[in-house]
This record gives structure tokens, C-alpha cells and sequence, in this order.
DNA sequence: CGGACGGTCATCCTTTTGGGTGATTTTTTA
DNA sequence: TAAAAAATCACCCAAAAGGATGACCGTCCG
């Protein structure tokens, strides 16, 4: 019921889910409107400057999406300094996941959910998600109130 | 189909896990023998190719550094922990008035407006009143940035 | 006396949070 | 590989919080 449909139809590659599928169409979409593009100039002569600074601005967006959202998930090594108090037992104990932590962490900087949403690079609805549970295991119901449970359990790394 | 799209693309400056590796290997091979396909009916443009995609990279490259170096924060020089003084100077330069100070002291202890109110025994608008002042005061737009913004200050008496 | 200030309360309206439920996909684990 | 856990997103609804404005009443001080 998981797989049924969608992978049966088209099932190049064994095991082959839906989402790399829908990968390969991007991407060949993305091939084909380059191609489009670069026939438009070439039949009426060489104009390289416009579609190399298409082709710069394209994927320089890329880039900057991309960097921006794979370094995120990047847990940092640099803060191996000296933990005040982080007991780190407490929140497997409460059974925090280390996504609902930095939602923690965001919440405790003061942030909104739509600030968390986008400094994560998720939805708003995940984030009401995690911070949902998130009050559940800490036995709050405000996020006020997680800020002070998760200082007195010593959940944060800093303060 | 975003994660996934992207994943591939960078994969190579993260995880990289197994699969994405084989499937981003057989998209190559692939565009590999598209381009000899290619180079029999379109030699001429041959350096065009070269020229777009040495751009693609090339900005792509640029998209990531860039991206990463505008939006990483400074790594946190050693969290002094700040002034844990009371810094009553800053309350009268801001202003705060005494009945502020002391909606903000239960702010931070994570009450709600209401139990705000009936704490002081006064209206769940006057809670609203004072606390509104205090965030224009404070130069805040939220609770929780406001307990974050009072610390720095020094404002509280605790902690 | 008459402002200025602080405290109180109100109304209207918008945004944000919190709570509940359900679903799909990805990752981990047994 | 199958099951469990985590992560993601959606929709609904209600409560809380926030923003703007206006008003009333004491006290204090020039």
C-alpha cells in the first residue's frame, strides 16, 4: 500500500521511490528548458553572454539554496567546549528528538514558529508539530513555559 | 521531491549516502553518452557546451560559498556569561516603569496574561496595557523576545 | 492650578500559539 | 527486510497574544 501505484507504473531502477523519480523529471525539465533556451539564440547567431548569465544566475541560486540548506543539519563540532550542565540523559529520558531540540532552542531564542520554519527550511505546520510534542514531553502548554522547564531540567547548551 | 532533488545535487558535501551516489554515477553515464550522441550531430557547439556548463559549476560554486559565508553566524565567542547584575540605571533609561517591571519578572517566569492578572490582582487589559509598553520599550514584538532581550540587559532580578 | 506621569480598563482587530487529527515519507533499528 | 521511530506537511478550531486607540483617575510637582 506504501509503494503500489506510482513505483509500479514506472520502475526503471529496482526499489526506485517515487521521489527520486520526480528528481529525474526536474531535472530533465530543467535540461530541456536550457535546451529551449539555447536554440532560441543560437538560430539567430551566438549570443553567449545572455545565456551564460542565465545559466550563472540559475544555478548560483542553486547554489546558495542548496549550501544554505544542507549545512544547516550540519551539528557544528566546534562546540565540544565544556557544556555547562547539559544533561543530555534528560532528554533521552523525556525521548526529545534532536529535531524538537533545536525547535527548543530556536523557541528559547525567542523566535516565532514562521522564524523557526524558515531558519530550519521547513513548514510552518512542522514546526507547530514539533513544538507540539515538544510541550507534551516537557508537560507545558505554553512556550514561555517550555523556556523555563527545559532551563531547570538543563535540556539547553547554553545559559 | 525538493529534499531529494537537492540532496543529489550536493550530495557530494554531505552524507552521500549510497544511493544517491549510484544514482547521481548513472546520471552521468547517461549524459555522458547523450553528449557523444550529440557531439556527432552538433560538433560545432561543442564549445558552447564546455562554456555553459564550466558556468553552471562555476556559479554553483560561488552560490554555495556565498551563501554559506553571508548567513553563518559568527561561532559564539565564549559565552561570557553577561552582566548577572541587576542594572537598575538601564531600567530608568529605558523608562520602565515599576508595575512594567514587574509584568516582565512574571513574563519570564512563564506566565500567561490571565494568570498575569490575577496575580496583581488587576484586569487582563491592564496586563495587555503594561505589557504592550514594555515591548515598545523594550523594542521587542513577543514575549519570549522580550525575556531574552531583558537578560542582556541585565534587567532581572534573577538569573 | 494644571500638566505630566503612572496605573487602570476598554474595544476592535490581526497575528500567533496551542491542541487535535490524519497522512506520507524518510531514517533508524531490530 | 520488516517494524518502529522520526520527520514532514496539512486542515481545523479555539485560545492567547499583540497592535492601536481612547478614556478615566490618582498623585506629584512646578
Amino acid at each position: 500500500m506504501r509503494k503500489s501505484h506510482a513505483t509500479a507504473v514506472i520502475c526503471f531502477f529496482e526499489g526506485m521511490r517515487k521521489t527520486y523519480l520526480l528528481y529525474g523529471l526536474g531535472l530533465g525539465l530543467l535540461l530541456i528548458v536550457l535546451k529551449l533556451i539555447e536554440y532560441q539564440f543560437l538560430v539567430r547567431m551566438h549570443i553567449f553572454e545572455i545565456y551564460g548569465g542565465l545559466i550563472a544566475v540559475l544555478f548560483m541560486g542553486i547554489g546558495v539554496w542548496a549550501g544554505l540548506k544542507f549545512t544547516r543539519k550540519a551539528p557544528a563540532p566546534i562546540i565540544v567546549q565544556a557544556p555547562p550542565v547539559f544533561d543530555e540523559n534528560k532528554i533521552k529520558e523525556l525521548g526529545i528528538s534532536k529535531r524538537e531540540l533545536e525547535v527548543l532552542e530556536l523557541i528559547t531564542q525567542g523566535l516565532t514558529n514562521q522564524e523557526i520554519a524558515d531558519k530550519l527550511f521547513v513548514s510552518l505546520n512542522t514546526v507547530k508539530t514539533h513544538s507540539a510534542r515538544l510541550f507534551e514531553k516537557l508537560d507545558v502548554n505554553s512556550r514561555t513555559k517550555a523556556i523555563n522547564r527545559a532551563k531547570e531540567l538543563g535540556i539547553l547548551k547554553v545559559n
